[in-house]
DNA sequence: GTCTATAACCGGATAGAC
DNA sequence: GTCTATCCGGTTATAGAC
């Protein structure tokens, strides 16, 4: 039996291309984050893939086609992170899972977001075009669910798009934010236990607030 | 007896002087946020300046110098945004005002941080060298001012550091995050009465979290 | 599929007339 | 202080040998 994500039976041309099109990918995710769309240029992330410029070429036509390729592969992955809300229907459970996983991508990858975060910021025109029917259509399946909770009395009667604006917007300052942030803890990356604190932080945000109980 | 900004007195030359170097510093900030640094051309800022691209390089002789005074700028408003801290000393009060300011400003002028988030994203050298320091000086004075509440008893014991960053991200997140937001609201820009209700809603967050009182 | 060489174009910065 | 014309370096994309 066949598994759906069949990666063994190519033959050698095509796992080539399959190589060689995974660290282009890898390569211009980097460069693109650093200096977005118009300022990364072809020569830099062929350098980084370690491929000479016309081979990245060969594989994406255009700056473009590349670009794309990987704000969807970043997409696929977020949606990817919330499958915890098909899974369990506690919202305690459900949103620790849910930030648990957007916080350690925003420190095991985080190039995706600040793609993603530069795309939206200048305007968003791939965005519109590419992107925008998957998001919108993950986000009402969402935010359908956490009306739901709502209405059994499972969270107080806050906004559900608010919310998840809220959680989309700690757990990814972590990645966008990263050279602040640094800064910050006097030029040190935050170490694991400042990663498990901060889930800790933003889950007892998220749930309590910060205000005492009375 | 002068004004501490006096802006009377000064001749006609001064007075272009001036005039130009604003219409170029907020024609600046509105293509450095579409584009980047890397991506913002000097024809573009010119262009929407309305003035020859010369013009440009001679108030600002190069790219460069334009782009640091562009953050320069946004970072005293961001920081005049917080001086509620220095006013009262209800934390209740306190987050209240500062989230309100915060989020003004990202309806009113979205294009400031904007640009801040891209100078962050794509590696913060500008911050490194021009900004840091001030923006060190003042997050000491605020986290302490949030430590003291903590020891007062008048807020759970979280990380203030982390609650900063919660606020800036929830509050930044409308003006970064701008087009895809206005894509889940069908296509229209947030309304006044949307925006106070953001305000409450992460006040709300911030203080009370979601889970209803038991 | 790979890679060197190059075409065609564009951007920052400046010279120099007004 | 203003603005046109231009230089020079760098960018995307491709042609064509291997």
């Amino acid at each position: 039996m066949k598994s759906k994500t069949s990666e063994k039976p190519l033959s050698a041309k095509a796992r080539v291309r399959r190589e060689n099109t995974r660290k282009i990918i890898i390569a211009a995710e980097e460069v693109f984050s650093k200096k977005g769309f118009e300022g990364a240029t072809t020569r830099e992330i062929a350098a980084t893939a370690v491929l000479p410029k016309a081979n990245v070429h060969y594989y994406f036509p255009t700056k473009e086609d590349l670009y794309v390729r990987v704000l969807e592969d970043i997409l696929k992955e977020w949606i990817a992170d919330a499958e915890i809300f098909d899974i369990s229907s506690d919202p305690e459970t459900v949103f620790r899972a849910y930030i648990e996983r957007k916080i350690q991508h925003s420190f095991t990858r985080p190039f995706g977001s600040k793609v993603w975060a530069m795309e939206i910021i200048s305007g968003g025109q791939v965005f519109e075009t590419h992107l925008k029917q998957s998001l919108l259509k993950w986000n009402a399946k969402t935010i359908q669910q956490i009306s739901d909770w709502i209405a059994e009395g499972k969270l107080r009667p806050i906004n559900p798009q608010y919310l998840l604006y809220a959680i989309w917007a700690t757990t990814q300052h972590y990645a966008d934010f990263e050279y602040q942030i640094r800064a910050i803890n006097r030029g040190k990356s935050l170490s694991p236990k400042q990663t498990n604190e901060i889930v800790d932080n933003i889950v007892q945000i998220v749930l309590h607030g910060v205000l005492p109980v009375v």
